[in-house]
DNA sequence: GATGAATGAGGGTTCATTCAT
DNA sequence: TATGAATGAACCCTCATTCAT
């Protein structure tokens, strides 16, 4: 009864297996830099066996992409409306960056898409405008109630994400530069805790 | 008589051409990605031409990421020690932000190489751990003196680098949620405003 | 009882599907590049289940070639001994007319394996050339007869297949030479009758 | 000087030789059963550098096509109006019969590709439809003219085609019938007297 | 009997690089 | 110095076929 279930999960948990080795090889090397041979050995299977579950890299790349979105809708779908800024940001910059350190491979998909000009992602980007937007009103709502100083509402988004992304696009060279192991943990309570206060104290009105 | 400072001329400016156009190609696709034809097109010479002027591809790489760090030693070596935190964070901040915008493919190569682990930058990195951790004794200093609230020193830097490169690392992004033009310039003057006034009153004591 | 009948029944019926969607894609793609896969779409079944059924791909090639020799011996095993030149000679071209434009892919199929050199088809044509053989006797005594002007009987005989094999064969040239469509009927009639006044006037004595 | 020259004309001869292989193998396998390392065996070259002169081998079969047509229009372009059917067909029938026993391989590929529906010769054939139609014309005229029995002049053109090209494409199976070795050559003369006199006679008022 | 999974061989093609002139 | 020709390795992907259930 249920094999046809177990069937459907092994292959379920199979995808699950490419996709992650999938990030890891476009994480290092991009789109074009990645090699299926390369995908096939981080997910511990044949070249033909990937092939098999694939349709091609690019659209191995497009499935990403949408899974990093997926994941981030994720994440912040569920923010709460809130005039309480220090409240709100706290939150969402705690778990920006749990997600980095936790994930550091998907920002880096993402950051390399972005770089050679984002040509798969900007169907998912008339969405993500949309939400910016509404965030940057929520902001601007906050300075019109004196709660935080004036700021551009766009760019303080997008202070925030450079602040939160870069411990995962640059761990190595953080890691390098505090005297770390590569493989070392990087310290995400005292990240949090510096970064916070960057943007908390900095948005002091 | 200068025959030959003309050849040797004409070989440096093709040199740079062809840097020129490797920093664009790397900064697009990576090492792995990036192609010696793309290489060649963007030089507007043939592949077999590239290939007399070269080594190999990642010679070529290796000597754009040591061209790389030159031009960043060049870009801060002459910074003067200060006990004025604001003044020093603003030129600090102000000349990163410039650079990145007028020269974004530097970044991006950059970061595509930290992001694949960095094994080609860990000779330059002994020299930047000993310079950074000199400007970490600076400000460490101003803490100290009580021209700035108690921070990291590290990761105040590491953060304000996230904030500088994140302009040239995802311009694409920032221009599409502004709703730029793909090639329309980005308003160095407000973004460097408002980075620096995010930083320097993050820092206040 | 007829459990067993009806499996083997259901079977002869999968195997005349699955030979026909054989004969369809080797006849547009030769043995070599006929596919599995393109010969299960045609049968509308998985290309495993094909595989249950076949042997090996030209396994079923040559079973098809079997069947299409099989299939001409059945057409003109029967024809009579007969001193009637012009009687026999109307039946023969109005069958063979009738069968290429009913089956082109079988005239088809065989040309694209004589074109290949025949390879799998010599184990029949011994049988072929004493058929023909005989067949050349028959007509060098309407010569001896004065019945029909003297000819080679042996190239009247490949003259007349190829008169009615040509329009199976480009059929789609001919449709649209004659401004048809790709799917439009040829005019069987007409053929037949422009086709055997040809040979008809053309062996009289 | 002529350095240059020598390059173009050792460029033209490669491809000329990589034609003719090309030829070879369509014709015996058609476009999708035809492998370039067949090509590049058949060329004695290596299957890189097959590649290196060719874009794909799409793009090679369709430059076989529009050669194969060039080749039929050269041959017949200066086919003189004419108002003696008889001198006419005994010409047009030794050109037709010269070529498609010198070069088989010419016929075949363009029956084969008519097989498979003639998808990359449609191009080409409204100007064949054009020059069809005006030699069905011509054949018109004469029928008008009383110089030959009522026929379908486009038909008879189609018939006319079928015996010439027939021993190019069975060229294989008539060897056989005839007992000849695989490669010993058909008597021209005599086949071209015996479809001669068969259309002529056939075409009597 | 039937089906999804798996695979080794080979498909066409591109690549960075070297050769030859 | 400069260039067309050449090449071995690797690329992504498909194939006919077999396995396992």
């Amino acid at each position: 009864m249920n094999v046809r279930a177990d069937l459907a999960q092994r292959r379920e948990e199979l995808h699950a297996v490419i996709r992650a080795a999938a990030i890891a090889e476009f994480a290092e090397h991009g789109l074009r830099g990645a090699s299926t041979q390369g995908i096939a050995d981080r997910a511990g299977i044949s070249k033909t066996k990937l092939h098999y579950y694939i349709t091609s890299k690019e659209d191995l790349y497009q499935e990403v992409l949408d899974h990093i979105i997926g994941l981030w809708d994720d994440l912040f779908h569920e923010t709460p409306d809130s005039d309480d800024p220090e409240g709100f940001l706290r939150d969402y910059i705690a778990r920006k960056l749990l997600f980095s350190l936790e994930y550091p491979d998907v920002s880096r998909v993402f950051t390399s898409e972005v770089m050679r000009g984002a040509p798969m992602l900007r169907a998912h980007w008339d969405a993500s405008r949309t939400a910016t937007g509404r965030a940057a009103d929520r902001i601007a709502g906050w300075v019109a109630a004196g709660l935080i100083r004036p700021v551009d509402p766009w760019l303080l988004q997008f202070n925030i994400w450079s602040l939160t992304q870069a411990y995962a696009l640059h761990a190595t060279e953080v890691r390098f530069m505090l005297g770390l192991d590569d493989d070392a943990p990087l310290d995400l309570d005292h990240i949090t805790q510096e970064v916070t206060q960057l943007v908390l104290r900095g948005l002091r009105p």
